[in-house]
DNA sequence: ACCACCTTTGCAAACGTTTGCTATTATAAT
DNA sequence: ATTATAATAGCAAACGTTTGCAAAGGTGGT
């Protein structure tokens, strides 16, 4: 018999497996004696429970996936921090899959995650067809979307509200007296996309703006779709003229940024531009660009709290959770005011 | 019987467990009418094994666990990225745990990955007295440090060579005419911070240059830490003159800068500034800073790669492993260069 | 001296697999 | 018809726990 088990030491103290169980586990009601004997024999040992047997007896793994589609993005790694930092007390793991944007690995991830029995999920997904999902759903694992609203039901989602990001930015460029602004939106086969396109739509009509097709481009998120997207807005530029664009990714937004740089305009000078989860250099002393930002850190903790009721309370709550967080502008120096002209400059 | 179990299938169709096993993992050698009959049945209740249970029959989880002080820094996250794309292909999955830089979540993290009999760990630690990970190297658990070299036999290390990182630093300070060369140092009881110190060190001597050692000062990596050497740095300034600095960790920097700008002093005009691990934005329009770097997604690479030979050979290598990565200088605008006197700026 | 009851501990099944060995049956060779 | 051989499938133990139930032993009351 293996040496560091629980029979193994239970054996030696001539005791069966349960009693040096229940003393393992604080479950133990006999003689105090014994208990005593056991506690000693786990120290000289020094036993260290089997996790996985454990699992397995209870059908529990205390690990919660989360997968999304780039662990390096400082987004992501914060909202990661912040849910481990909120469920570890409980004694819960992160197992982490980075999908690399690609559907393909996250469905494949998706079914390895179920396999190994992950306690619930918190997904960042790219292809919302949901169908790798369901499974998690019909098992009452309960499933958390961070980055748009799921299609099925049964999942429950806390993102930030995509529409009023989209206000918000155009609301600002409007302010500083920009009237002609293009945008390139991500995908809009997710919600994400679809409604911080509504929020640029809507901020545009409530201003009496006529919204021109022709300055609405469409990428996939990654910097190489920004790049083609802005260059194909300066293309037009005669025909379609603007002064603003707002990007509604990070990379994105650094494709577009090189796009302008590419044909030597200048930001904000010729171009102003307002960017998307953009994370400046905490050193606030140097030049920043303006964007649309999370509160990853209270996405990550939201997350981390729904998961604990879940979980804890082993009960799939009746009606899904929706939580819509605020987004917010952070000012940099990417946009011109023509407002104040000069000034800022 | 639990539905959706091998056992519950085996006796649908009335065969035995073991049978069905074989076919699920393609090690049967039986009839083909039987093998379809099974594969037919699995297909039917689209059955999905059950891996903590195969985990606890094989004695492996195909588990490998990252412990790091935060995973929201693009350094952390790009070598996690790294690794995992490099292991994936095997099956393995990254357990994350996020230390905050405390040691006592160091240390209690480790005692539970342990448990959860992770089949290796890759550590990037902040307190290597390395007692917790003794008993991963006890067991033949490989391990992996990432960030500095450890002090107990049996493990392997993939790092920068940090010696050079600091002469690197230096060595571009003095060819831009500085000669007055503050440092701020992390922790030296890990040989992380200590070789950085040898670098700077080595690099003045080799010069000519004598070291000055109330022009060294120590932090803890934090960002707060660096403000404060930097104050202190500045506050002795008339007695011990510098006209540059070397920052020795992204967060020091960051606390460095800030002290230089409430002083109302610029950057390089009045102090050069090198720092370490600083990842400017993508966007390479606009200034950045100058900074010494290490190539995470090498590292993370070698990483990987080193993980999967010792898994896969099960045998512990002889030797342990020993891999110095090269850092390297990114130029940017904040080291200022006495050599070509207002080309620059 | 008997019964009732409480205290202390163990038995055995269960969690869902994998795998060495054996049993059964069919096939072929003599 | 007998035996050797091969093909097929199952038994049962193992992985290391947990836990409902039962058994053993002890105590005290009558």
């Amino acid at each position: 018999m293996n040496k560091g088990t629980l029979k193994y030491i239970a054996k030696e103290l001539g005791l069966s497996a349960s009693t040096v169980s229940r003393v393992v586990n604080g479950k133990y009601e006999g003689n105090e004696k014994t208990k005593q004997r056991v506690l000693e024999a786990l120290e000289k040992h020094s036993y260290i429970p089997n996790e996985v047997a454990r699992s397995l007896q209870k059908s529990s793994t205390e690990t919660i996936a989360v997968v999304l589609p780039d662990i390096s993005e400082t987004f992501f790694g914060t909202i990661v921090k912040e849910i481990e930092n909120e469920v570890s007390d409980s004694g819960y793991m992160l197992i982490l899959a980075d999908t690399h944007e690609k559907a393909e690995k996250e469905r494949k991830y998706l079914d390895i995650l179920y396999k190994r029995r992950v306690d619930a999920l918190v997904l960042a997904t790219i292809d919302s067809n949901g169908d790798a999902v369901s499974k998690f759903i019909a098992n009452d694992i309960p499933v958390v979307f961070i980055d748009n609203i799921p299609k099925l039901d049964g999942i429950s989602a806390i993102t930030i509200d995509n529409k009023k990001a989209g206000q918000i930015a155009v609301d600002y460029l409007l302010s500083c007296g920009h009237t002609q602004i293009a945008t390139i939106i991500g995908s809009t086969s997710e919600t994400t996309g679809a409604d911080r396109l509504a929020g640029y739509c809507s901020a545009l009509s409530d201003n009496n703006i006529e919204k021109n097709d022709s300055l609405i481009k469409f990428g996939d998120y990654k910097l190489d779709s920004g790049y083609k997207a802005m260059c194909e807005l300066l293309d037009n530029r005669d025909k379609a003229h603007f002064t603003a664009v707002f990007v509604t990714s990070e990379q994105m937004t650094y494709g577009a940024l090189r796009a302008i740089r590419d044909r030597n305009l200048n930001v904000p000078d010729d171009i102003s531009v307002i960017g998307f989860d953009i994370h400046n250099l905490k050193d606030d002393r140097r030049q920043m660009i303006t964007t649309v930002r999370q509160p990853e850190d209270i996405i990550g903790k939201n997350v981390g709290e729904l998961l604990l009721t879940h979980l804890r309370e082993n009960d799939t709550p009746k009606e899904d959770t929706r939580i819509f967080l605020e987004p917010f502008l952070q000012k940099g120096d990417t946009v011109k005011n023509f407002k104040k002209e000069n000034i800022l400059f």
